[in-house]
RNA sequence: GGACCCGUAGCUCAGUUGGUUAGAGCGUUUCCUUGACAUGGAAAAGGUCACAAGUUCGAGUCUUGUCGGGUCCACCA
């Protein structure tokens, strides 16, 4: 058998596999009727996007159930792609552009589409050769893009269909601009955060004091919009202003008179009870400005400079505006009073910037016809959330649905496919309906022309990505894969992906495949650095996954993701050593296993293969631990408790494997069926954690895995022998080991080194423990390095002796000289204090009538037994105390 | 304003439906290079389970409140 180095070299495998496993289709998937079928689609990352942590997290858990399922035998299908990003990308594109000092409108649509175009085809794989790096068994030859043709085939026929059953319909509206990428945004794309601002209070002088009352007051946090105030409106019921209603005030500044309004909308609490109305400018006031029927006045530039309608502060920036209109109005002795005031701000989801509440004529989506079955599907329990309280924070955003504004100003993206006349833009009153067309329309019913302008805006990128579950396997063509593989099984992403991507994603499906898109959502934390913060870029906190890579190794990454991964995750550097100390550990198992056991094996069947009852007790145990162990990893991955499979693998492959029983082992390699169970047990292993670390393992089942086996990715996971767990087996190993730990523990005690050969008289009333002790001798004599030992019945009194017990089995170490009896002595008095603490309390509870008539019988006997033994053992140490002398 | 999560060893976290003397990894201390691995082995120290009240025979676990930390939603002039 070929010799392993003496330490695990991941740089030396990781491109091999990769390679291995693209070349020979492995983790290619297609419909295939005799088999069942497994599906995942990747959340595309933006084509814009650079491997980050959060990247790693999430496309590792869905890879270490990917390849689990896979191995299991399911047709597997995870389905790769990116996502172009609309906003992001065309702000990458122009901020190259304006190198050149050059913006989009120099050079125009089709030349920036073009640059737009080569920059995909130039970095657009970028991250998706980095979630290569990572493992990710993506099906990658299906790799698909949401601006691909056919994809982008998809998104129109939705549009159309949608727009033909009227959930789509365009108007003027107040919706989130983003005065930097001069687009519109939707409400999710709209992030508020608390700041610190001011509450400006404002005299508005009445046209005609009355009751001598010259001005009334008014407080606005945005002070450069009242000049596109229309009114000021007060609550009908609020006693102070009733006498002010339907009076004319002076607006300052503009010298415009506006109206004194009655609106159920204000609250006489807040402010001053007074509301400047600015309809173009505000939701509410636009709801205010309708109801009343008040003239929009919209002040402001697309870029947020004040236009012509802000008089003298006409070309000013929208917050120099702010502050020249403050001086202004202090200056004339309008300004009462400045106020701080906590208020929550939009600002641009990708870049920043606060948004404006801004008037403009938008494509909407109706959501509320599109929510209730959505909505239902979850109630229903069609689709699951895990962590499972997610579900209401989708329930509660579901049932406040508002619509979605799905236009954007910008030119990268699936262009809206509405069509308007010649005569329609010249103002025909009968035109004015854009015509709804995937191609450009031939005549126009309504005057007969023949010239059309399609709609210049593009539609919002999460209008692409909400059919990706099915957009991706061919639809609306009914294609062989889109049948087989739709609904898929699970989906993983981030919190903050909810309202953007799943939730309508589940609408998207039902409305579209009549049917949910997956049936599990998986929400994983936030990775986040040490300190709790976010990682990011500007922070300059991030760790770069590559770089872990390149010094740990893949698995060590994957590892140690997934088994810090509690809600958040807090990362820093040294936390990848435990997956890389892991790796190392299971690739050393091997090598003492592949150095003591001759070539040419098969893959042992520990069941067929091996005769459980000529088995020594060592054996039996690792068999039993590692059926219980598989059988738990299953329930754990299967139940989306990635991190406790980790733990348990681990506790199991270093804890039982390596600790005891490859121990153990050491010198009896030279029997065979040691030899079997240590190599069985192994390539079993190495076939359950390959989902977790797959580079290390896949490496390791060339030299362990027999000749001629397919390679471990395309191979089947373990399979489960319950009937091979035993439990008593399990419980006489323990008291074994704690025997060999009790007496390792007298030893550094009483500084004897744990190479020095020792003697042993062991005592025990149960023929059962006599036995067990008799027959494992062997092993006690190699971990504790007995000498010679005698079981007795009873101890015959010493004065050189420590003592150990381990439930009712007893053993005396005769230490010679080295015992000081006093220190020893002592220790054991203090034990026996200890123990006796337990025993007050134990025997309080069974004294306590109220808990034996009221707890479960069980429970009671338990204790009851407990009892007895605490004080047995109590008794003996007593014993051995008094033999001290 | 509403909703949610978290507070367990110095650090990061486990702790199933309430039921032994609350666990692990890292870190710390002591010992050990004997051919799988020092990316290792052995042993040890370290906890009033944030606090208070309640339910219960029994609470880290359930209820309420308090304090501390975090997140999301809302038409917060």
């Amino acid at each position: 058998m070929s010799e392993l180095s003496k330490q695990f070299k991941f740089q030396d495998v990781e491109d091999k596999w990769l390679e291995y496993w693209q070349k020979n289709n492995v983790f290619h998937g297609a419909a295939n009727p005799q088999k069942k079928s497994f599906s995942v689609v990747i959340p595309p990352p933006n084509v814009t996007g650079i491997l980050h942590m959060g990247h790693a997290l999430n496309n590792t858990l869905q890879d270490i159930l990917v390849r689990y399922k896979r191995m299991q035998g399911f047709e597997t299908c995870w389905m790769a792609g990116t996502d172009h990003a609309g906003i992001a990308t065309q702000n990458v594109v122009e901020r190259e552009l304006a190198k050149e000092k050059k913006t989009r409108h120099d050079i125009g649509r089709e030349e920036l589409l073009k640059r737009l175009w080569a920059w995909k085809d130039q970095y657009g794989d970028t991250i998706i050769n980095q979630l290569k790096k990572i493992g990710a068994s993506c099906d990658w030859p299906r790799t698909r893009f949401t601006m691909d043709q056919e994809y982008s085939q998809a998104v129109q026929e939705v549009f159309i269909r949608l727009h033909q059953k009227g959930l789509i319909y365009r108007g003027e509206y107040i919706i989130n601009w983003c005065p930097r990428c001069q687009t519109a945004l939707s409400d999710e794309e709209a992030e508020h955060q608390e700041h610190q601002g001011n509450l400006y209070h404002i005299r508005y002088p009445l046209q005609k004091p009355l009751n001598g009352r010259e001005w009334i007051v008014v407080a606005t946090t945005r002070p450069e919009t009242m000049l596109g105030d229309t009114a000021v409106a007060v609550n009908p019921t609020d006693e102070r202003y009733k006498d002010l209603i339907g009076q004319k005030l002076i607006l300052p500044l503009m010298n415009r008179e506006i109206p004194i309004i009655a609106d159920d909308f204000v609250d006489p609490q807040f402010g001053t009870g007074m509301v400047k109305v600015t309809p173009a400018h505000d939701p509410n006031d636009f709801q205010m400005g309708r109801r009343h029927g008040l003239s929009f006045v919209n002040v402001m530039h697309p870029d947020g400079r004040m236009n012509d309608l802000a008089g003298e502060f006409s070309g000013m920036d929208r917050f120099e505006a702010r502050e020249n209109i403050i001086e202004r109005l202090r200056e004339s002795q309008q300004l009462e009073k400045v106020e701080a005031h906590v208020h929550s701000v939009g600002h641009c989801y990708r870049c920043h910037t606060v948004v404006e509440p801004y008037l403009s004529k938008q494509w909407f989506v109706r959501m509320k016809p599109l929510a209730e079955p959505a909505l239902r599907v979850v109630q229903e329990g069609k689709i699951k959330f895990y962590p499972e309280r997610w579900t209401k924070v989708y329930t509660n955003w579901m049932e406040n649905i508002r619509d979605w504004c799905i236009s954007r100003q910008i030119w990268w993206g699936h262009r809206i496919p509405a069509w308007y006349c010649a005569e329609g833009d010249a103002g025909r009153e009968k035109c004015q309906e854009p015509i709804i067309s995937k191609d450009r329309p031939v005549k126009c019913l309504q005057c007969g022309c023949t010239t059309f302008r399609q709609d210049d805006d593009v539609l919002d990128t999460w209008f692409s990505s909400w059919l990706w579950p099915f957009a991706t396997f061919g639809w609306p063509e009914k294609t062989k894969d889109l049948e087989y593989f739709y609904p898929t099984k699970s989906l993983f992403t981030a919190s903050e992906i909810i309202f953007f991507w799943v939730a309508r994603m589940i609408m998207a499906g039902l409305e579209f495949m009549d049917d949910v898109p997956f049936s599990e959502v998986y929400i994983h934390g936030t990775v986040r650095d040490s300190k709790g913060r976010k990682m990011s870029k500007s922070l300059g906190n991030a760790i770069d996954p590559l770089e872990i890579i390149n010094e740990y190794g893949a698995d060590a990454l994957r590892f140690s993701l997934i088994i810090n991964s509690g809600q958040d995750l807090f990362i820093s550097k040294e936390k990848f050593e435990i997956g890389r100390n892991f790796a190392n550990k299971i690739w050393n198992a091997s090598r003492l296993i592949l150095l003591n056991v001759p070539e040419g094996n098969q893959i042992i069947d520990l069941k067929k293969d091996v005769d459980v009852r000529q088995l020594d007790l060592p054996s039996r145990w690792i068999i039993s631990r590692f059926f219980t162990t598989l059988k738990n990893v299953e329930q754990a991955i299967e139940g989306y408790r990635f991190s406790e499979a980790e733990t348990l693998i681990q506790d199991f492959f270093w804890g039982n494997f390596c600790d005891w029983y490859l121990e153990i082992s050491k010198n009896k390699f030279t029997d065979s069926s040691v030899q079997k169970v240590a190599l069985g047990i192994l390539q079993q292993s190495v076939g359950m954690i390959h989902p977790f670390m797959p580079f290390v393992t896949e490496e390791l089942w060339q030299h362990v895995g027999g000749k001629d086996q397919r390679c471990l990715a395309s191979s089947s996971w373990p399979k489960s022998e319950t009937s091979l767990i035993n439990a008593v087996v399990e419980q006489d190993m323990q008291a074994l080991m704690d025997v060999v730990a009790v007496g390792r523990n007298i030893k550094m005690n009483w500084n004897i080194k744990l190479q020095q050969e020792i003697e042993c008289q062991f005592a025990t009333e149960d023929e059962r423990h006599v036995k067990l002790l008799e027959e494992n001798m062997n092993m006690l004599k190699s971990l504790l390095r007995i000498n010679t030992f005698s079981i007795a019945n009873y101890f015959t009194k010493n004065q050189d002796s420590a003592v150990g017990v381990v439930g009712r089995i007893k053993f005396l170490i005769p230490l010679g000289n080295l015992i000081d009896v006093q220190k020893e002595k002592q220790r054991i008095l203090q034990d026996i204090q200890e123990q006796k603490k337990h025993l007050t309390g134990l025997s309080a509870r069974l004294e306590n009538q109220d808990f034996v008539k009221k707890a479960p019988p069980d429970i009671v006997e338990k204790d009851q037994v407990r009892l007895k033994t605490l004080t047995i053992k109590i008794k003996e140490l007593e014993e051995v105390v008094q033999n001290l002398g």
